[in-house]
DNA sequence: GCATTATTTGGTTATTTCGCCATGTATGCA
DNA sequence: TGCATACATGGCGAAATAACCAAATAATGC
């Protein structure tokens, strides 16, 4: 691996991690459905109202949502709703862990 | 985001934190071209051996890998090959990060 | 059995991440 | 102009993560 290789997974690992954190990847399948202010956030999920806005801002940094001022609220919207797929590949993977190739998980 | 919701999200964000290194995710589309025995891949990094064992336990843990002792070797491959499908879509968020939609990078 | 090779595990320390609190900034309204 | 609302930011302690070293375990050949 050089040192080119190093900075092309280093940049994709930030997005992964952008991701990898139960809010954030919730925060994202809202994003779904249409874009979402931050208080509509903040009034599903039991976390100070920074919190949020600081998971929302680690979304935005790695490229995945993109935000649009408009009056008193900010609204976010997915920038790149191609990270919906994940989804459906995380659940393969932990389906599989309940069913073991050869058996019983032994 | 009801107690249920919550287990869901923190399951699924463990995978993704699994992939969101450069090692592992190196080793991952390693991965994609066969199996792997430990050696293999210490030879590629510039790591500790037993860095590299923790990361591939890492990716087990998760679900992605699973291994296979033959000898004194032992021999990872993909489990769920479909997490490879996330570095096409990595591949555009950064591409999107380098041309906003409105023109310049304002 | 004993040395050797391949890999894992435990311990330690440095770095990063998380979530809250307090504070700062921008917008709208009275 | 002053105050409330909607977010963002800086700081701090706690917890998780990462990488190294040393030691343990497992399989192989002698």
């Amino acid at each position: 691996m050089n040192e080119q290789d190093k900075l092309k997974y280093h940049a994709q690992a930030k997005i992964l991690k952008a991701l990898a954190h139960p809010t954030r990847l919730w925060m994202a399948e809202q994003l779904a459905d249409g874009e979402r202010c931050v208080c509509e956030f903040a009034d599903a999920v039991d976390a100070d109202f920074s919190t949020i806005s600081k998971h929302l801002s680690v979304l935005k940094q790695a490229g995945i949502v993109e935000d649009d001022k408009r009056g008193k609220q900010v609204y976010y919207r997915l920038k790149t709703p191609c990270v919906l797929r994940f989804v459906s590949c995380i659940e393969d993977v932990i389906e599989s862990q309940f069913k073991a190739p050869g058996g019983l998980d032994k």
